[in-house]
DNA sequence: CTTTAGAAACATG
DNA sequence: CATGTTTCTAAAG
């Protein structure tokens, strides 16, 4: 998957090139309904909401305040199923890779990307995940980082718990993230015996 | 408008 | 209560 990255010397860099297009839809998925944003560089947005979308829509706003926003469900539909079925036959999916336009601090971009190394059924505490970018006591800042994730779902903040294995916060309900926690059970190696 | 400094806020341990 | 990073606010330049 070709991820393009943007932090904050990028920015300065890039300068004010002028406003990016950026277009943008509500769809339903299995988990409930979704905004989901894309540029010309790839998926940028992905968070769900429940009955009313401007909390999302302001946040979509806020993590892009130079964006020219369209809205275009035409041009971001065929992401949904790029995204929540990714196991099917790429050739019904995708016609392009899914390319994926994150924006944020090195430290964000770190963590996100550590994340998608995260497969199904699979879980990390917020310390293990700061121990694996090499920075044992940054666990709270890993919180924060994790909690900023701009693409839901498909980087997988999900699977991220509590050293104790309280399950942890999550930005759209504690309830969606057990829902979606219990949806990848089946892909989890469970043993043959007692649990518990 | 841009920069700076300090405080406050956090999906933790 | 310490932790690291980000964001917010106020004040200058």
């Amino acid at each position: 998957m070709l991820i393009t990255t943007e932090n904050s010397k990028d920015r300065q860099q890039h300068g004010r090139s002028g406003p990016i297009p950026m277009s943008y839809g509500k769809h339903p998925t299995p988990f409930g309904e979704a905004l989901v944003a894309l540029t010309h560089l790839g998926l940028c947005h992905l968070d769900f909401f429940d009955d009313d979308s401007t909390t999302a829509l302001s946040q979509l706003r806020k993590n892009w305040p130079h964006a020219n926003l369209r809205e275009d469900p035409d041009a971001t539909a065929p992401l949904i199923p790029a995204v929540f079925t990714p196991h099917l036959p790429l050739s019904l999916l995708q016609p392009m890779p899914l390319r994926l336009h994150l924006r944020g601090t090195d430290f964000q971009l770190k963590i996100w990307q550590r994340l998608l190394q995260v497969p199904p059924g699979n879980l990390i505490s917020y310390q293990d995940l700061a121990l694996s970018i090499g920075q044992p006591t940054a666990a709270r800042a890993v919180g924060r980082a994790v909690g900023q994730n701009p693409i839901c779902y498909l980087i997988p903040c999900h699977r991220v718990v509590r050293s104790d294995g309280s399950i942890g916060g999550y930005r759209s309900g504690i309830a969606r993230k057990e829902k979606l926690l219990a949806s990848e059970i089946p892909h989890r190696k469970s043993g043959s015996g007692t649990p518990v």
